[in-house]
DNA sequence: CCGGATCCGGGTTGATACTG
DNA sequence: CAGTATCAACCCGGATCCGG
């Protein structure tokens, strides 16, 4: 392992987690939880397979993924965090988080996954109607499919295709981010393409008064 | 600059932030502000120095960094964070919270320096005695000399000599970490080799009451 | 299909020397 | 003081291959 051999916290975080790709394979394993190597690439595109068996060789011998054999019938090696691994999600929150306001530049080549949508929607998105029973908006960008669900006063994301949603959201992921951090109204956003079937209510319901300052 | 290419606000700031050294130059404006190209050297052991000056143009082109001739008497370039660069913070802190346990590991051939004690400073010390005049704790750890002073209810510090201490504290940055962390008491430090001269309730004064758990 | 290993070309890094 | 220039070594990404 390569050091930065400076006798400070952060320079010593840096050496466990300052390689390339090594803080978005946690950032994966925190939006997907345990997960398959494959699932791993998915959620990886652009690594290179060598490289995500080092990282995930080097994040094991560091105590932040441990990897389970897991039993029929998924008969597959399962990759998760241990504790030391899931206490950094403040450093993969204050990184999205400063980061947020870089998804507003157009970037044309980016792939995009459903599941990354975990952490703007813990950021930005509230129930505001607690009190009433769940709705579920369908949310289709990229070819990727997710579900928000609002319940109870929480906001929750999964990815896959629900057996019933209130709402079906069509629309290109930088045009849902703009809506689900309150900068643009889903006025605006529909004059621009994005297309909303269904409940206009579900959707309202766990969307920003303002826009979310970050 | 090479990007990840994947439309999410953590690999955004990556690209960025993710090369080495990046963030350790942010550490170091965060932690002695303003300062000379020299200063930042002198800060970031190891670093070679084509690579600090490419870090810097590449920080000042994504307005993270600003450089400014300053008129004399200085007469040199100081580099500073903007205030995009200065909302850098809470990942440096994430990441040095992040990291504290990995200071409890020998590390003999680590470099340090007095400055990258504000984090530990502002994570670890509280002034338990607000109400009391202010009092300063000189600090000879490494062939670095620091300044901790109380006062009004804050803990702050500084490098350098100062011109008056109520206690000096020589020992090894990793006793000290101990001490300032309260996982170690000054009786057991001091049987280890750290040495406490003048008041040793001026020391205490900002000591943690019980191990700070990180 | 899963979980990699191997090989190779090119880009990045780090050490040293040097300069206006 | 604030960098450039140079170059060897290393790391990264892409392609390909392979044992379950």
């Amino acid at each position: 392992m390569r050091s930065y051999r400076q006798y400070c916290s952060v320079a010593k975080a840096l050496d466990v987690l300052g390689e390339r790709w090594t803080l978005l394979i946690v950032r994966e394993l925190l939006a997907q939880g345990a997960c398959r190597y494959t699932d791993l690439r998915r959620g990886l595109p652009g690594i290179a397979t060598n490289l995500l068996a080092d990282r995930l060789r080097e994040l094991e011998a560091a105590g932040i993924v441990e990897r389970e054999d897991a039993p029929p019938p998924v008969a597959t090696t399962l990759f998760r965090l241990t504790e030391r691994g899931a206490a950094l999600e403040p450093v993969i929150r204050a990184l999205g988080r400063w980061g947020t306001p870089l998804m507003r530049a157009d970037a044309p080549g980016d792939r995009f996954r459903g599941h990354w949508l975990t952490l703007p929607v813990s950021m930005f998105l509230a129930d505001r109607t607690p009190h009433e029973p769940s709705t579920t908006v369908e949310i289709r960008a990229a070819d990727e499919i997710a579900v928000i669900e609002a319940a109870a006063g929480a906001v929750t994301l999964r990815t896959g295709v629900p057996s019933r949603a209130d709402a079906v959201v069509t629309t290109s992921p930088q045009l849902l981010l703009s809506v689900l951090s309150g900068h643009m109204g889903i006025q605006e956003a529909t004059r621009r393409g994005l297309t909303l079937q269904g409940s206009r209510a579900a959707l309202e319901r766990v969307l920003p008064e303002a826009p979310v300052t970050v």
